[in-house]
DNA sequence: CGGATCCTTGAACCTAATCAAGAAATGTGG
DNA sequence: CCACATTTCTTGATTAGGTTCAAGGATCCG
């Protein structure tokens, strides 16, 4: 975890560190004017954190948010014997934390080198209560969530493993920007990498490990899908892909 | 579906209708100020429904909003071959509806005879424009419902049949206000109705409306619960309800 | 009292989990 | 760059938890 940027000079409209920011526009600081800015930036830092990395934990006291410049955060909770779903990921620019919570219910980790701006936890609290424009952004980001919350839980409480890896496959397409895509033989055809491993894309969808394998294999025998090199798949006709999801 | 009071005089500090009111306080209400108060009544109309009852229906636009004063409102989603699962349910003085969203991608169902404060979409997003509070505590609420979603999953994605029932009964027990509850000849033991029927409780849980059945009865030979007359659950140890929820 | 709905129980089946082994990919140090 | 260790992934055989299919019993309501 290293330090890339400091603190822009106090009198600049619009700091170095958001000018080319994801989050500037899209997310959360979208709603800031420049002095608001400007001050979030003086007490952020923006960080690389390699894959594995904790973020928040459950039951730790929470002294820092982040938004997510690059790469993939999951959201996971466990049981005291250890099983463990994957209750979300989220993606640039997100905001990562619980306002108005002195904790976390879940743990927060990046699953790939992740890019973050972090910045104190009071800070924001006092900010939200300045600007209401951002808490409306952070109220509109929860009720997005809620609805990723809750498409997930049709997805668990009532498809089928096929279903799952599918509708799973497709959400992955459809957060892989544009142009980030690998580059398809034939023009119409779609590819990614998966951000996960076989053992985190089990407990997003409540499988095991080898279910998860089995059915890739499948998909990969009915001509939905490639697969190479474990995490690159490559989706010749995407409307196949979705007709597998059950919705 | 009858009107039980119109609105107050322009002149009331604080309605007649607000008066009595749970949401007056603890929900969205409680931000208010006597003026917005009143012309939040003013428009605002207390209904009973029916069990059964639609509130608000996925693919149809939004026209209005409610406060539910008592009962419970089911949250629901459909795949197209009609598979269905419950993503939450809602009680007093809980909001019903998606403010920003044109249209719900749930239906929203009362479960059992339910009391509702309804007023007009465009209304209550107007005055969400002038009182940060008003969306600061429907915010709240969104995180309460994220919560509840993201505990639900890991309830779905990872626990037991019998698991799932004891954390649901559980979840039941505590939503039952005390006084409200049955009184028990043990002076310990908790007891309450379920407010939904065993098929909601299998939709709710991701299981058949059979493993339901089992699993009480199962929990009922081992002793943690009693059943009466279907509906009626007696806990005669909490703690002992607690430890079968996995945990 | 009769009909409908809701709930329970049993038997057979099936999907996904578990147990087990080996193959592929990744990373490390020489 | 290669040999080796480690992690990740795949595949097979078996098991088990929950579903499906089927029937009968409670409960509720007119």
């Amino acid at each position: 975890m290293k330090v890339l940027k400091r603190a822009p000079l106090e009198n600049d409209p619009v700091p170095d560190l958001c000018r080319a920011c994801k989050a500037r526009h899209r997310g959360i600081c979208g709603a800031l004017d420049a002095d608001q800015l400007a001050e979030l930036s003086r007490r952020s830092h923006k960080q690389v954190v390699e894959a594995g990395k904790t973020l928040l934990d459950a039951e730790e006291p929470t002294t820092s948010y982040s938004n997510i410049l690059a790469g993939v955060v999951k959201l996971s909770k466990m049981l005291p014997d250890g099983r463990q779903q994957i209750v979300g990921l989220q993606f640039a620019p997100d905001f990562v934390g619980r306002p108005f919570s002195p904790e976390s219910s879940l743990k927060a980790e990046a699953v790939t080198a992740t890019v973050l701006c972090t910045f104190p936890r009071n800070l924001l609290e006092r900010m939200i209560e300045q600007s209401s424009g951002l808490e409306h952004r952070l109220y509109l980001q929860a009720l997005a969530e809620l609805d990723d919350a809750r498409d997930l839980l049709l997805t668990l409480g009532r498809k089928t493993a096929r279903e799952r890896v599918a509708t799973f496959l497709l959400m992955i397409a459809r957060h892989t920007p544009k142009g980030e895509e690998l580059e398809g033989e034939a023009e119409s055809e779609a590819g990614f990498d998966l951000p996960l491993t076989r053992a985190e894309i089990a407990d997003f969808l409540g499988l095991t490990i080898e279910t998860v394998s089995r059915q890739l294999t499948k998909l990969k025998s009915s001509g939905v899908i490639r697969v190479e090199q474990n995490r690159r798949i490559r989706v010749p006709d995407m409307e196949l892909l979705a007709a597998e999801t059950g919705d």
